[in-house]
Formats: C-alpha cells, structure tokens, sequence
DNA sequence: TGACTCATGTAAGGCGTTACATGATTTT
DNA sequence: AAAATCATGTAACGCCTTACATGAGTCA
C-alpha cells in the first residue's frame, strides 16, 4: 500500500532548487509552494531526520558561512525525480464555500451572498499576490526553474479569475432567485 | 477549540433534501457533493449515530415504505442552520499536478507534459459530467434547492474550463522551453 | 536587557482512510 | 442458486495539526 505522504518530493524538491536550513525550508514551503501546496510544520523536521539517514539529504557547511544548511545528494536527486514522476495524488476536495452554498437555501440568501462576496474578494487578493510572485521570479537572475514555477503561478491566475468570474455571475443569481419569489 | 470536522453539516444538509438511509446517504455524498466534497465512508456510520443520540436526527418509517430512513428533526434544522453560518474551512491545499509542475525541471520536459495532458482530459471529461448533472436537475420536479445545486456546478464549470485552458497554454509554453534550450 | 527572529525539535490528540465483518434483499 | 447490491457497522493504522519546549543570535 504506497503511502499517501508526499513531504518528501515537497521537501527534496526544495533543496533540488536551494539549499537551505530547515527553518528556512517550511518558509519557503509555505509561501512559495503555499497556493497549491502546505505541510505541516510538525511533519518537515522528522521527514527531513528521516531523509538524512536514508542518505538523501546531507549537512553541508560552506567556508563562507557559519552556518550549516540542509542539502540534496545525487541519490537524493535520484529519488525526486522517482518521485516526481509517479501518477500526481491531490488532496479529495473539501470546498467549505460550496458545500454551504450547496445548501444555500437553509442558509439564507444573505449569508450565500457574504460567501460569494468574500469569494470574489479573495480571489482578487489571489491575483494581486500573483503579480508580486512574478515580480519577484523576474528581479532574481535567471534560472532553468523559472519557467516552471511560472506554469504554477498561471495556474494559480486561471483559478482565481475563474473564481472571481463565477462569484459575479453567482451574485447576479441570488438577485434573480430573490425578485422571482 | 472548534474542530474542523465537518461531517455533521454534510450529513445534515443531505438530510434536509431529504430522508435516506445510511447507505443512500454515503452514495449521496459521494455522488452528488462529489465535486467539491469528500466524506469517508467510516465517518459516516458513526457520525450518524452522535446526531441521533443529539436528537438532531431520527430514525423514520412511512406506512407506505417498509424501509427506515434518517430524517432530520426540527432541532436538527437549527443546527444546520448555525452550522451553516460559520466561516467556510476549506482543506488545506495539495495539488499533486502542480507540485509536480513546480519541479518540472526534475521531471523533465515529457512527464510534465503527460501530467498537462492529463489534466486537460481529466477537465474536459468533469465538464462532460456536469453537463450530465444539469440534465438531472433539470428533469426532476422543480424545487426550491435547485437554484442553489446549480450553482456549484457553476462553480465547477468555471474551474474546470480555467484548468482546460491553463493545459492548453502551458502545454504551448513548454514547446517554447524545448525549441529555445 | 528585553523583544524578536532564527533554529530544531517533541508529544498529544484529532481526523480520516482502508480494510474487515456481517447479514438481508434483490436480481439474474 | 449464485452474484450483486443494499445496509450497517468496527477497528487499525497513518496522517497531520497544534501546542509546547528549548536555546542561540540579533537588534533596539
């Protein structure tokens, strides 16, 4: 029975781009990866403990720096991109949104509009954030990843504008439902 | 410390549609909240049996129908509605498709576009599916839950037409990478 | 010196999936 | 009569979050 867990491609696929302390790694997790992926912080330390004794990750320490950071080895590498290409597992879905909105007319038609409106307001923040994501890929010098971090950001652009879309034409039909009884 | 469970709402909303049995419930579930909902079926038994023994739900049986059902109760109607009124949770994220993408470098440029590939058939196969359950809606007898059933899938359409187009463009984008490296 | 961030963990407990178990009813 | 579906559960195990604990370095 393969494991569901998958901080471990989350993890060594960090360190494939940077390496970097452990601290530093559910950072980065969370606000790089955070639009489409999260661990739990109480998860990276052990998985990272358990990655440094399967010799996938070693502690490298630069002259330069005093400090020690955690980094990928070759068969690290190996591994990720074992990983990586096995069939892609999501999380089954748990919209709180449409599940109250499913049930709407127990709701009432003010509370499906604040959850459309609170919808909408998100996605527009989604798309603001995204803008500074590109910005910030384009200040940094350019890299082989690049362009695949892009592929995520415009994945993340297409959700949110359809998102935004969807809550303005949903809103138009709460005010219909609400004429028409 | 509220919990993040979120059977009883589920549970109950389904029951406000309509009385079922346990087992038509869990099919329920899986069938029509599906698309954004996810409900094991292990939770289901026993969470069934915390609302009766709560009084939020019981045991029925019609003249006409030999079977027993769970029907919602009065009370149960006004925890729902409480239910209902709090903050939408939605789970956390983890997209498997582009937690992969992000390391497409890794990967290289054939699994990510099987994984591209992939998520525009999965894509164009929902829209087919939702095209289905419009059709469903549409030829039971008309009711006031309808309104709101329509849109999620609305919700649905959205996300999935954004996630078809978002296929097609990066499936163009990594055509780009190829020719230019 | 006190507050804040960096840094590395551990432990408890809740949540959820899967597999297992059992029996009745219906269909072929 | 066999197979499939309906129906109701339980138990084990793994995942994940949250809260707690500790200490070093840095900055005002």
């Amino acid at each position: 029975m393969a494991s569901d867990r998958q901080t471990d491609v989350a993890v060594l696929g960090a360190l494939s781009v940077e390496s970097m302390s452990g601290y530093a790694l559910r950072q980065a997790i969370r606000d790089v990866l955070g639009h489409f992926w999260s661990e739990s912080f109480g998860q990276i330390y052990p998985t990272l403990a358990e990655l440094r004794a399967a010799g996938l990750v070693e502690v490298t320490q630069a002259d330069a720096d005093p400090k020690s950071k955690f980094a990928i080895t070759e068969r690290g590498l190996e591994h990720l991109r074992a990983r990586l290409s096995e069939p892609p597992q999501s999380a089954r879905p748990r919209n709180g949104t449409l599940l109250r909105l499913f049930f709407g007319r127990r709701l009432g038609l003010d509370g499906c509009r604040d959850l459309l409106e609170q919808a909408r307001s998100q996605a527009v923040e989604q798309l603001a954030g995204f803008d500074v994501i590109r910005q910030e890929i384009r200040s940094e010098e350019p890299s082989d990843d690049h362009p695949y971090f892009l592929l995520t950001v415009s994945a993340g652009e297409h959700a949110a504008r359809a998102t935004e879309a969807w809550a303005e034409e949903s809103l138009l039909v709460l005010d219909r439902i609400e004429n028409q009884s």
